[in-house]
DNA sequence: CCTATGACGGATG
DNA sequence: GCATCCGCCATAG
């Protein structure tokens, strides 16, 4: 079975599993997701692939830097209105981060 | 191969 | 805070 960069099929899968281990309540932001999934200039990427396949992932979790929601129109006020239905509180237009970002688990291999 | 586009991010004015 | 520019990654045409 042939892998056609299975370099990047791995990655996604990466990025896949760290969306989902995003608990309730709490947010983590694209670079984050990119970052813990081992790809730290990959942020464009896990919003293409929210884009892809967000439907079976909470993607409502997943915002801008700085806690901002990068999506526009009828589609950024549902991710509002989802996350405060999970108890996250905005600070204007933006999440308040330091009390709702989630902590990914250091990956093997990273020093603290 | 080259260009354009995007749920990005950081730097700069 | 807002507008621009540039770098990065993946896809589509």
């Amino acid at each position: 079975m042939q892998k056609r960069s299975d370099f990047s099929q791995e990655r996604t899968a990466a990025i896949r599993r760290a969306i989902r281990s995003i608990p309730r309540g709490k947010v983590a932001t694209y670079g984050q997701v990119a970052a813990a999934a081992g790809c730290p200039a990959g942020a464009r990427r896990v919003a293409f692939l929210l884009h892809r396949e967000g439907d079976a992932l909470p993607w409502q979790r997943v915002l801008g830097a700085g806690g901002r929601i990068r999506l526009q129109g009828a589609s950024g006020r549902e991710q509002r209105l989802r996350l405060e239905m999970e108890g996250i509180l905005f600070r204007g237009r933006r999440v308040d981060l330091p009390r709702f970002q989630h902590i990914f688990p250091h990956r093997k291999g990273e020093t603290s």
